[in-house]
DNA sequence: TCCCCCATGTAAGGTGTTACATGATTTA
DNA sequence: TAAATCATGTAACACCTTACATGGGGGA
């Protein structure tokens, strides 16, 4: 299945979930709401596809398991050749600035005048989105990370926690320069 | 043609660019290199199908001019039509917060062990790429606003700017926080 | 018993990237 | 005159989202 043409790159993120722990298809999407939602996003239809796809490469394998009286599930786990590949793809340099898209600012951008009365309700919705959900992060973090001693066992974990606090936090003090106080 | 499934939010943005001056469909993929490349991209493949589409629906039509000899070109122009629906897409809210995508902290995030010496390598890569992305914008803005005179009459285009100028610092300053000074 | 969550899959269609293709104009 | 840039298009394919489809388990 040659994908020469494009990065695929969602494959490796699910090797490298599975490198973590054994884990169903459903799991893994859960992964994509919570723990590195913020980063990368993938839907169990396009999930489970691929992992078909990298079972039938030989990269994962699966157990069938049985829940309560007859609810299936299938456990991934690596392979020797599957973990090759992830441990290739993370020591691999990645030189490009990923894109950013975002839809907000593009409607500010097209708002040429300052005084335009639909600047101030448009960053106040933006102002409520983002202080939730920096709120959200910092609630998980104090969860995840009761005191400073649990960060060494999981620091790729607390690092991506901490980059998404710090890029809300970031977000919102940007927009809070241009708020006004509201009447 | 319906596209109720997506949100096609191209078409808005080559019918924003479109308003602030007609242009042709290579300006237009020049402008997602430039001015709005930091928060949406199309290439031309992109571009000039979404240009007849736009025109077959009436929202844009074009004019043939003639460069030199005969190099044909078509400058695009909104209709009123497209003008109404710009606008409608502008004042409509945007409920919810963009999907980021970032390789580069996945693969942090794999790596569990605080000291793997793949780590320092990788933050001092990504710490020359965004630096070198901060100081290009950066000399973007005081060329484009050599003093504060010049900002109102493109405030989009300056909180654009600002906006992608402190993300990037922001990323830097990350950055820094985690890299240990190179032997 | 109903509802929410667990669990796995496929189908359809839109979005986006890379490559293929062609030709004119300007600048060094 | 060669290279870079202007200019427009199509084809193939990969990526991603939404919807369709089905069924089990656990708690209120």
């Amino acid at each position: 299945m040659a994908t020469i043409g494009q990065r695929n790159r969602l494959q490796f993120i699910i090797l490298g979930l599975l490198n973590q722990q054994p884990q169903t298809g459903y799991d893994l999407a859960k992964a994509f709401e919570n723990e590195i939602g913020e980063f990368w996003q993938a839907q169990h239809s396009q999930i489970y596809p691929m992992l078909k796809r990298l079972e039938a490469a030989g990269e994962i394998t699966h157990e069938d398991t049985v829940t309560g009286e007859k609810l299936a599930k299938k456990q991934y786990t690596l392979t020797p050749t599957g973990r090759e590949k992830l441990v290739a793809w993370v020591s691999q340099p990645s030189p490009e600035l990923t894109p950013n898209k975002d839809e907000f600012i593009l409607k500010l951008y097209f708002i040429k005048d300052v005084d335009d009365p639909r600047i101030q309700p448009m960053l106040r919705e933006q102002y409520r989105l983002h202080q939730a959900q920096l709120a959200h992060l910092q609630q998980r973090q104090a969860t995840v990370f009761p005191d400073t001693s649990t960060i060494d066992q999981a620091y790729g974990h607390y690092l991506i926690l901490d980059h998404a606090i710090a890029r809300e936090a970031h977000y919102v003090s940007w927009l809070t320069q241009y708020l006004t106080p509201e009447d």
